[in-house]
RNA sequence: GUGGGCGUAGCUCAAUUGGUCAGAGCGCUGGACUGUGGCUCCAGAGGUUGGGGGUUCAAUUCCCCUCGCUCACCCCA
């Protein structure tokens, strides 16, 4: 095959997946609408200083992973690679300042990082993103938590593990640093070869390392909640105890830490168990410092980006529901080519009733109609031949349970429509 | 960026220790008396065995390169 195909590590969401995507965004949009979140869409593409100041220098992200590039006139632009700072960027250049504190924010679309592919890793994935800005109140970060969590527990997800940590502010930040430095800097050499660079550039990160004998070597080492100021001491307490309030079961991650610069205070990440290696579904945080960073005032926020691809993915090896995958409602079949043109009127008659209906486009036979009717997944087929045209009829077959009978032209939408809200009620009442 | 595994019809896979026309199931298309699907049966279409080069009388099978997939490191959603 020579023809064009996709690039690497981008994928087609096909139909017979697009559905389940579908539920999953079903399920955030009325979470969003039940915790007072409101849905703004957000430019995929940035300047790319946002990123290089708003989610670090020094990051992963940023040094080696954003797709940017020159526009046409000369500007440097960059595939956005997660959404925070363009939601800080947006709140501040919209003056959401002015309105209603917090902001309380939503957004869902595709990120892009040039990482190597790998299960649950892509480099057009989608996020969905929860924002709250303008509050530094500890039950915003609560409610952050909280949101995301009940998104999961509406899609069915079990087997999470939910961490959280403080990792301090300007103030605790660098005492921690210094306590971390002094801890390590005996034990340098025996580091891996990506902490030995850590140490002065982010030692922090050390802490996060999976070497084993990175592991070992920090077991002792201070962590961050150690160092805490006064401030984020009592507001991580404050977190913890309102997560205790409302029956979150969330467990506390000394050795957590956020890959990107901006986070403050509050970390939390959830964790599948039913992934490989990027085993993240989630993961978010406070970012008290990410406005000031990108040139704005002060501004306090919180927020999570959950992974869509990973979701779903956890979900289909938890064999969890998606709810129904969408079908017709009817089938149009012409027996012969005469009665074609009305059978074209009829389905386009019963649409506009808002039936879900089709009919052949490939010359099909009538046999063969029928069977597509059948796999089409229509409950009914709907004959208009040249018989019923005689008697402005159409012959209406079910075809689930093989019974057919001759309507009124005119009856069809309504029959059809009747049969779909008994099927609905009869559903509602198995429930109960 | 680094390593391991893999790459055969639309899909899931088989086969050739290098040698006649590369197979099956599913799917697709058509048919099994005239206007009725799902089951069954029959038939058909579809592959220069990811692409390029090399070794050989001969390669899908061996070697190299490349692209892609995959898993892990890394990073994170």
């Amino acid at each position: 095959m020579s023809s064009i195909s996709a690039p690497r590590g981008v994928r087609d969401i096909l139909p017979d997946e697009s559905w389940k995507w579908e539920y999953v965004f079903k399920v955030t949009r009325d979470t969003a609408r039940d915790f007072g979140y409101r849905e703004v869409h957000l430019p995929v593409f940035e300047h790319t200083e946002l990123f290089s100041r708003g989610v670090g220098e020094t990051t992963d992200v940023v040094e080696k992973e954003m797709y940017t590039f020159d526009d046409r006139a000369g500007r440097s632009l960059t595939l956005r690679p997660e959404l925070s700072a363009s939601m800080v960027r947006s709140y501040l250049e919209n003056r959401m300042d002015k309105l209603h504190q917090p902001a309380k924010l939503w957004s869902a679309g595709p990120m892009f990082r040039y990482e190597r592919p790998q299960k649950g890793r892509y480099r057009q994935f989608w996020q969905i993103d929860f924002e709250a800005i303008g509050s530094q109140d500890p039950y915003v970060d609560v409610e952050s938590i909280a949101v995301s969590l009940e998104i999961f527990r509406k899609l069915g997800l079990a087997n999470l593990e939910v961490v959280v940590n403080s990792v301090g502010c300007p103030v605790c930040r660098p005492v921690h640093k210094e306590a971390l430095q002094s801890f390590l800097k005996s034990k340098l050499g025996d580091l891996c070869e990506t902490c030995k660079g850590r140490f002065n550039r982010n030692p922090l990160r050390i802490l996060d390392c999976k070497n084993p004998v990175c592991r070992e070597i920090t077991e002792e080492a201070p962590d961050t909640i150690s160092c805490l100021c006064a401030e984020c001491s009592e507001h991580f307490s404050a977190v913890r105890l309102g997560l205790d309030r409302i029956g979150a079961a969330v467990s506390v991650d000394k050795r957590l830490v956020r890959g990107l610069d901006y986070y403050t205070k509050t970390a939390y990440e959830v964790l599948s168990g039913d992934l490989g290696a990027q085993n993240a579904v989630c993961g978010g945080g406070r970012y008290d410092n990410l406005a000031e960073s990108i040139g704005g005032p002060h501004t306090p926020g919180v927020g999570f980006a959950a992974g869509v691809e990973r979701i779903v993915l956890t979900m289909e090896q938890q064999g969890r529901s998606f709810g129904e995958p969408p079908v017709l409602d009817a089938y149009v079949v012409s027996p012969d080519p005469s009665s074609r043109d009305e059978s074209v009127a009829l389905l386009y008659e019963i649409r506009r009733s808002g039936i879900a209906a089709d009919i052949d486009y490939m010359g099909r036979s009538f046999k063969a109609q029928f069977k597509t009717a059948g796999g089409s997944g229509a409950v009914f087929a709907c004959v208009l031949g040249p018989d019923e045209i005689a008697t402005g009829s159409v012959t209406v077959k079910n075809l689930e349970t093989g019974e057919q009978h001759q309507l009124a032209r005119a009856e069809l939408s309504s029959f059809i429509i009747e049969f779909k809200s008994a099927k609905v009620k009869k559903q509602e009442g198995n429930l109960l």
